[in-house]
DNA sequence: CAGATGACTTAGGGCAACACAAGTCAGATA
DNA sequence: TATCTGACTTGTGTTGCCCTAAGTCATCTG
């Protein structure tokens, strides 16, 4: 907090007791600077969350994924009462996310199916990220399913990438303000 | 459903019915090919859910990545009211996110910092897929912050990869099952 | 025409997450 | 000793997610 800080009001110091582990953490760049000066009000991760921030939606994305379109299975598939299911299934459709759309198979009357948009499939990263936390941390036997890609047979896995190729530690990141961000007044956004 | 279908029972047949939207789905391999024969109910995903699952915990978890490691700041800069973060913070550190240890400041008494263990640095991952799917799908004017390796000062993004060093798409995956999936009885995992 | 689907909805209730307001408690500072 | 601060807890009420049980309604099949 040396370069650019003065022009800030308030806050007082950060903790910063060197314990060793600051590794683990971002570091806070430009306007960002102290944590203090700004508020995450406009944060995108919480707008994800308000999306898809209960499991349901998730699983039910995570479904979508596995091929699955017809509402019966999904609630039953998820292990969802049909009551949730339809809640959450509408509630993805208004979001753009999945898209509801009739289909007609042969000799058969007139059926539902929801399909992933882009927007919805777009999620699937995210996903992934959290499926392989998943079987590091909470799978006792390792992974129960394994994602591969098809035709070179390697396993897939989520990672954090730059654009020069490097695969950065929490500890090399730095976080400072994007084109979203909305100008001045200590309220920033995440 | 042609190749190794025969051994399993009832399942009614996918619908199929090809839009051309296939290519947002997953390839379930072998023992999973109908999903209709397993339930996925030790899925990782809704595990890694259990845990995370909530719009709090994964906001709490940002702020310790920000660096935050105090009880008051991560109330307030996540915008959650004191009993909320007390239960959730107290959860994150039972199921071992984070830390919760003593540290002195010089002349200070002894207070309380959260800090981030390994499984929950882990989790990092995650929380940058989630936050590009907001800026992406969610935020108007752009990302309101961005991440960037410091030193190379290139952009840093949440992707898929393969051992092969390919980005497959969706619809290049290949669902199988992992060495942790429980053995037989129509019932394995996900 | 009597079921059987598939895709829902309605009714009623439980529990968990969250909020606000207020209180506690230990140690530092004045 | 009186007050402040940091880190909580307690009390109370609301909202949202989720459940079970039981319809509904339009086809299709026997």
């Amino acid at each position: 907090m040396e370069t650019e800080a003065e022009t800030r009001r308030d806050i007082r110091p950060e903790p910063r007791v060197d314990t060793g582990a600051e590794s683990q953490t971002v570091r806070l760049a430009g306007r960002l600077d102290p944590r203090g000066s700004w508020t995450a009000d406009a944060c995108s991760i919480g707008r994800a969350l308000d999306v898809v921030g209960n499991r349901s939606a998730l699983l039910l994305l995570r479904e979508a994924f596995y091929g699955t379109t017809r509402f019966d299975d999904f609630a039953t598939r998820v292990g969802i009462s049909e009551p949730s299911a339809a809640a959450r299934l509408r509630q993805l459709v208004a979001e753009g996310l999945l898209e509801r759309e009739p289909y007609q198979e042969a000799g058969q009357r007139t059926r539902m199916q929801y399909r992933l948009t882009e927007k919805g499939s777009d999620l699937f990263p995210a996903l992934v990220a959290l499926m392989q936390w998943g079987d590091r941390w909470l799978a006792p036997g390792g992974s129960p399913v394994t994602l591969s890609h098809q035709g070179c047979g390697q396993p897939v896995h989520a990672e954090l990438r730059c654009g020069a190729g490097h695969q950065p530690p929490v500890g090399e990141l730095e976080l400072s303000v994007g084109p979203g961000a909305r100008r001045k007044g200590g309220s920033a956004t995440s």
